[in-house]
RNA sequence: GCCGCGGUGGCUCAGCUGGUAGAGCGGCUCCUUGGUAAGGAGCAGGCCGAGGGUUCAAAUCCCUCCCGCGGCUCCA
């Protein structure tokens, strides 16, 4: 007996309640589950997000967002932007919000203002502790175009989205106390569900589009609870502690001066880690078939003519005139690569012909991008160009996702494919394009790799794939990246001969696997905390001698480590032991052997782990084996 | 490159409503020879990013430049 006031709503848990007509939602998912409907911010209504104040009109399926649900939490990020808006409003008069989304670390929210100061955002900050205090509920109201219109007259950004509704669709807009602002919704119900909202910062930014203004951007994270939020900002912390350029400082790793912005100088003990990498790459060479080469630094201009780089990237490179002849700096490996190729007759039977070339590459980034060492002017690739005919083209690049996934997973990086397609500026034909592109796509479909595709963001000369990790903050950087090349080989007029006697134009396949010594450096000093596995740390044992009439057994142990090519110091004995053990530590040294009386009257070592709190006695032929073994294999703790 | 914010001993930072520099760590010296995350004392070390300006007086206020940081844009 169908009763019209009343209607059947169903629940993820396949039960269903009857309620009156009317009910809202909240009261419906309270019903259904009261014991957790406090953590309820909004819900899925028939699979639309709508706020929990939504009147139901018909029967309907009902499933509810809290903040663990990725669909909540943008919902919560979303109403801490409308909350920062209110702020913003309030305080700084004539400020104009334009668009506030959620992003995957939290949400922004752009305004049209004058240039912020960090005591507006004090003031925004506590009239957003008001409000939250207040609970203020997020209130929606639908409007007419033409009424929206007059909300917003004196905002031509929310006048240029009220235009952008379809026709016959309500405009809605939401009012938290005094402040109204125009959003589909749907929000959590009220401020109080924001005492974890922070501002992280602010900065201008430059919007898409010609004669565009300057918008200020605030961006923040927003957590359901304040010791949420603390936890938060305790992870955050931990992650700044990681920043590879004060660890890189304080561990003398690198060094950079005002002098030659972007361009770093290897310390000591920073080089022994970049010949460990390259040493790590070079194993791998010689297993796969590669050979090595160098190729100048420098090439006149018409070399660049030649490849395109000229035209795509001379804005990129640093140029020097000598002899009224215009040289450029190679900011890639490729045109040397490709030169060399070209000074002989090939044959079919020398590819794959896999030149690795891991010279320095000068790249004149824009100054406001330098980072540290992820993003330099002066670098280094593992680099190298493979020179294959059409058919062997799968394979190799097959045998590169391989490798990469061997490499990355040797320090314990997490990863992520990215497959970048014909950008708006490109050479060659686009049907050759979309076939290099399926290539690629396939194999990484093949792999089983999740991936990716980053429409317009390929090389101009071919489509690539690209390897991202993360920094300690989450900031994405590319690594390794495959590219596909059919375009270089025919602009250098690259041939060789084919079993079938025709000559051929061999397809290049560019790659690089850790990608550049910096970056890479710079992800895995964050991803350790600057503790290096045993076989990258630039000193691998720390003998400290209990006083100093142990030094003369303790140097006994140091050549013994060293004639086994371990890199060892022997401590002084000026301090404590304690203090010099804790500066092991601190200095991530992953081995510190002590001897003393003990040790050295039955042959044993007490080591100490980096990062356990006890120490062990180990024969020192047991000891030298451990180390040895370990850095060998190339284990990722010590 | 764009916008904002910064730049003080090797490092981290205080001083910055103008009166001409401080701390901790580190370094050096001396005492201590200590058994697994800081033993003690003393000393040295800075033309306060650079250049102009305002002022009797500038680390402090103003301008320009350089470098850095956070975003934006762009890329390994």
């Amino acid at each position: 007996m169908a009763d019209a006031s009343r209607l059947t709503v169903s629940f993820p848990d396949g039960r269903h309640l009857t309620v009156d007509r009317g009910t809202s939602v909240g009261a419906a998912l309270a019903e259904w589950a009261p014991e957790r409907s406090a953590s309820f911010l909004a819900a899925l209504l028939n699979g639309r997000p709508v706020d929990l104040t939504t009147p139901l009109q018909h029967d309907a399926a009902l499933s509810p967002l809290s903040f663990a649900d990725r669909a909540g939490r943008e919902i919560l990020q979303h109403s801490a932007a409308h909350l920062v808006a209110k702020g913003i409003v309030e305080t700084i008069p004539g400020a104009r919000p334009t668009v506030g989304p959620p992003t995957d670390e939290g949400f922004y929210y752009d305004f049209d203002v004058r240039p912020l100061t960090p005591a507006d955002l004090d003031a925004v900050r506590a009239a957003m502790d008001r409000a939250v205090r207040a609970r203020e509920p997020y209130v929606r109201r639908e409007v007419s175009k033409a009424e929206a219109e007059r909300l917003f007259a004196a905002n031509p950004f929310k006048l240029r989205y009220i235009s952008e509704v379809p026709a016959g669709e309500p405009v809605s807009v939401y009012d938290t106390g005094a402040f109204t602002d125009l959003c589909r919704g749907p929000h959590v119900p009220h401020t109080g569900w924001l005492e974890g909202v922070h501002i992280l910062g602010f900065s201008a930014i430059t919007p898409e589009g010609e004669g565009a203004v300057p918008l200020q951007r605030v961006r923040g994270v927003g957590y359901p609870t304040r010791s949420e939020l603390d936890d938060y900002l305790k992870l955050r912390a931990e992650a700044e502690a990681r920043d590879h350029r004060t660890i890189g400082a304080k561990q003398e790793l690198f060094l950079f001066v005002d002098e030659a912005p972007g361009f770093p100088f290897w310390l000591p003990k920073g080089m022994i880690v970049v010949r460990e990498l390259e040493k790590f790459v070079q194993e791998h060479l010689a297993k796969a078939g590669y050979s090595e080469v160098r190729t100048p630094l420098l090439f006149a201009q018409s070399v660049y003519e030649t490849s395109g780089h000229w035209e795509h990237y001379r804005e990129n490179m640093f140029l020097s005139t000598v002899e009224n002849r215009v040289f450029g700096w190679k900011p890639m490996n490729c045109p040397g690569s490709m030169l060399l190729f070209r000074s002989r007759a090939r044959s079919y039977r020398e590819l794959p012909l896999r030149l690795a070339e891991f010279a320095p590459l000068h790249r004149l980034e824009a100054s406001g991008t330098l980072h540290g060492l992820t993003r330099v002017r002066e670098l280094v690739q593992d680099d190298a160009h493979i020179f294959v005919s059409e058919e062997q083209v799968a394979g190799e690049v097959r045998t590169l996702l391989e490798w990469i996934r061997e490499a990355f997973l040797t320090f314990r990086l997490r990863w992520s494919y990215e497959l970048s397609t014909r950008p708006a500026k490109f050479l060659g034909d686009p049907a050759e394009w979309d076939r290099a592109e399926a290539t690629l796509e396939a194999l990484l479909k093949e792999s089983k790799v999740g991936y990716r595709v980053s429409p317009g963001e390929g090389a101009f000369y071919g489509p690539k794939i690209d390897i991202h990790v993360r920094d300690s903050l989450g900031r994405p950087w590319q690594t390794g990246t495959i590219q596909l090349d059919y375009q270089l080989p025919l602009r250098f007029g690259l041939e060789y001969q084919g079993a079938d006697g025709q000559l051929h134009t061999p397809v290049v396949v560019h790659r690089t696997i850790l990608g550049t010594w910096e970056r890479f450096l710079g992800v895995l000093i964050e991803h350790c905390a600057g503790r290096f596995p045993p076989w990258l740390a630039p000193v691998q044992v720390r003998i400290l001698p209990v006083t100093e009439q142990h030094a003369t057994g303790a140097r006994g142990l140091e050549e013994e480590l060293r004639a086994a090519s371990v890199r060892t110091e022997l401590a002084g004995t000026e301090e404590s032991l304690a203090k010099r053990v804790r500066s092991a530590e601190l200095d991530r040294i992953p081995y510190v052997a002590v001897l003393g009386d003990r040790e050295l009257a039955d042959g044993t070592v007490s080591v100490r782990v980096r990062g356990s709190k006890g120490n062990r006695s180990m024969s020192r032929g047991e000891f030298l084996g451990y180390v040895t073994d370990r850095i060998r294999r190339r284990e990722f703790d010590p």
